[in-house]
DNA sequence: GAGTGGTCTAGACCACCTG
DNA sequence: AGGTGGTCTAGACCACTCA
């Protein structure tokens, strides 16, 4: 069916018209319909029917795990390490990212995250402390504040953006590469449906990193 | 459905239980577990049943558009410049990349998009002959090979590659930035049910550029 | 071999949106 | 106002895969 070829431009089809064509059932058509839009293929509204999308945006799906199950999915040693970790009035551009009052809480964290002994990733993270008051009895000596808020706060939603910067001298030396080395980010906001929960930076160095989304 | 708790850590509930307990049929049972199978919330194999998953990977969907609607919709101008264009003997690690025997030829091209007129994306690319024997007759010069092959070859699979490197002296030159910078580099490949078409390389100055996936 | 998910059918009601 | 997609039901067959 996907194969058919009634893709000019943008042109409608129907819904029922097409399940009487291939002598199939509504809803089967309603189904690859949907998929087919879910990959920005067609574009579909109420009365106004499908439409074949001309210069289709390529949906690509990526699957970011725990660092810890990325790297030893990887074959690698993980080790995780803590650097620093404070309570705080949260600084204005965390207070934008998690929408909080002025004078709200959040608890800092800076720690690396090691594969087979080598710096993988830099995690800097900022947590609601009003969200996630348990936070403030957990040291993340022991497990790291990416494990621990999966754990502790399931099925959040969240917002990703990646980019490339230019390490600063402190990232540098803590990721052991280069001065000015390249740097794989990953900015990360997590909020359930009452609370926004965190937002967090993880840093990769870029000769390293690889991220792959396929289909 | 999916606010309830039966999510320690993984466990099986059944399906046609689960249409029984809420009163709905296996049908709404089976798409709601489905697309939260497609989320990396649950895990589900014909036998066994369904285990919600301890430490989901995120499933981050990301829209990437041809270049020029990606530049335009963010409001500026936009302007192609080809640089380069010849056929040639694929290299080795195109022929790898594209499965192409010794000697399979193939047309290389690079070139820049711009945005209001500053270098927005460095474009190296090398086209598949065989697949696409077509692109033999087209210049490149009045259409970007990303848009004449997203005309040309619709519906086509894809496998994207998301990293940071340092630019190289004439990355740099020709982006109009630092020497050395940071490039967010998205490495493409794309294929149909026959053959594979081409393999690109996309070069975005660091400071400008983000990705973003929503929930 | 038996039970699970994967997929389909035929029919229905509704919300939305456009003309 | 009417037609479209969105969603649901009740029932069915099948393929896979585990035990």
């Amino acid at each position: 069916m996907r194969d058919r070829e009634w893709l000019p431009g943008e042109t409608i089809p129907g819904e029922q018209a097409i399940a009487q064509e291939y002598g199939c059932s509504r809803t089967t058509v309603n189904r690859a319909l949907r998929e087919l839009a879910d990959l920005g293929v067609v574009e579909r509204r109420r009365k106004a029917g499908t439409r074949v999308v001309s210069q289709p945006a390529r949906a690509a799906t990526l699957r970011i795990p725990v660092v810890r199950k990325e790297i030893e999915q990887r074959g690698s040693a993980y080790r995780y390490t803590l650097l620093q970790r404070k309570e705080m009035k949260a600084p204005i551009h965390i207070r934008e990212k998690l929408s909080l009052p002025k004078g709200g809480k959040v608890l800092y964290i800076l720690c690396t995250h090691y594969a087979d002994g080598s710096p993988y990733q830099l995690e800097e993270r900022w947590i609601n402390l009003t969200a996630v008051p348990t936070a403030h009895d957990e040291q993340f000596e022991a497990i790291s504040p990416n494990e621990w808020l999966v754990l502790t706060e399931p099925l959040s939603n969240a917002e990703h953006t990646f980019s490339a910067i230019n390490a600063t001298p402190e990232q540098a030396t803590l990721l052991d590469i280069e001065p000015n080395g390249a740097l794989f980010v990953v900015e990360r906001r997590t909020w359930s449906e009452t609370h926004t929960i965190t937002a967090a930076k993880l840093f990769h160095p870029g000769v390293t990193f690889k991220m792959i989304s396929r289909t």
